[in-house]
DNA sequence: TTATATTTTTAGTCATACCTAACATTTGGG
DNA sequence: CCCAAATGTTAGGTATGACTAAAAATATAA
């Protein structure tokens, strides 16, 4: 495959990317201090980039992502997000220590394993049984063994939870949304998603479907467009888009 | 620090170790195949190797790991061993699957996130709230989206999981047992080690302390030694020593 | 025990990825 | 508009880690 980027060819074109987002230019320069190189590491590593077509550049010109480029550096970036997460949220582990991590594992995860992190992520959030609070209980004890109060306790919470869904449910199913109706912050599982025009489908394709957990990022001030994260991609969805998203709140 | 090992080398150790353990001699060949390189590519290596003094190695002589080299070498066994159970036993991955990515991932992953991975496993296995059946649940949907029938169902099974341990508790507490008494492929965690004449020590600090989940892999025709695994490590104990470890069955 | 086959090593290349030192280009202040 | 200072590039070196081809050592079979 002509997709054999090294370990060290994804660090620079992840560095290329959140450079891009920070500011406007790229200077080598950034690029080196980001990295912890020296200036001609930098040069060497840019014709390897040019030469595969990721990104654009000519000696002393202006250097930018190539649309090839760009996906592969958001598919890098993506990877370090969902092992950040993952790490974070559901291993409890302190965000520094799970950013270095995800940094160092994020050029060795395949395919496979990540799509099942999320998938784990997101069936730890849904489901009945896990929620954030057995998170927080795994991240409270995680430097000791489980104790027999700590299980009692944890019955007693599985217990009241179930009783506060079941009182939820019989009142009134679930408590659903638009995806455009939601805050910044807000947590939601994807019920269905109405596409007439066109529009539903590039969503759906994106990640958007039914049963995946969305996260509400920012909601520019004109209530469009919505940032969300979906299965460790953000993706930014015009409100006429996120109408057509019927979400329940978690 | 002197511990710089490349994840080439670590792989090469890893090779050494484990064809240690299936034949008497290592030669060279073997390794070769091993690891899909050529010949030459192993020479070199083991030269690397020995400098490192990893291994004894001298030119057409016969090729061992020293204590230190053997160390190492467990140590990658064990990360490759802990990331793989990970996938497998929580992600719910396919075998092969999990242990090609725990081959890739191996070199790359810090300790603190190991060290989560197994306290993780753990917990699920323990809490309450997750249990084998949760994992399955989780398997057999980890394709789509859980629906809402999947929680309701999943509600049904706290329920009476719940009621079952609370009788359980009524009755007799947790069944007990002395960890010599466990049959191989039971797991349980250990309530307290009773260690009076220096022995006890040793194996708390490989691992065998309250809290922790213990394997059994394998009980001798004599009853000794008996083979566990514990946070990932593979322990061989005598029943003199199994007998002080006091179990929680799971 | 000698001849052949197998295994292992040496020698020499190549590619990646870093470095320092020296040269080239661009940029901004006077 | 010209000259430093900042920035970027080339040139040349080092280390790792792989390879092929050829030589050396060991093992095996007649």
């Amino acid at each position: 495959m002509r997709n054999a980027l090294t370990a060290s060819l994804e660090d620079y074109l992840e560095a290329i990317f959140q450079i891009i987002e920070e500011k406007q230019a790229v200077r080598a320069k950034d690029i080196a201090r980001r990295l912890g190189v020296s200036n001609p590491s930098v040069t060497g590593a840019l014709r390897s980039l040019a030469e595969k077509e990721l990104v654009a550049y000519a000696p002393y010109d202006v250097i930018s992502l190539t649309p090839r480029g760009k996906a592969a550096a958001r598919d890098v970036v993506r990877r370090h997000e969902v092992l950040r997460d993952f790490f974070v949220n559901v291993l409890a582990v302190e965000e520094s220590a799970a950013d270095e991590a995800a940094c160092r594992m994020e050029h060795s995860i395949p395919k496979v394993i990540l799509e099942r992190f999320i998938r784990f992520a997101e069936f730890v959030e849904v489901c009945p049984r896990g929620g954030e609070k057995w998170i927080r209980d795994f991240g409270a004890r995680c430097g000791q063994g489980a104790t027999r109060e700590d299980c009692e306790r944890c019955i007693e919470s599985v217990l009241e939870e179930v009783r506060h869904r079941k009182r939820r449910e019989s009142r009134k199913a679930f408590p659903t949304a638009k995806l455009n109706e939601l805050k910044p912050g807000q947590k939601g599982k994807v019920l269905k998603v109405n596409f007439h025009e066109g529009g539903g489908r590039k969503i759906s394709e994106m990640g958007v479907s039914p049963g995946a957990v969305v996260e509400i990022e920012r909601v520019s001030p004109m209530g469009e467009p919505i940032d969300i994260k979906v299965k460790g991609y953000h993706l930014s969805l015009r409100r006429e888009e996120a109408e057509e998203v019927e979400i329940e709140t978690l």
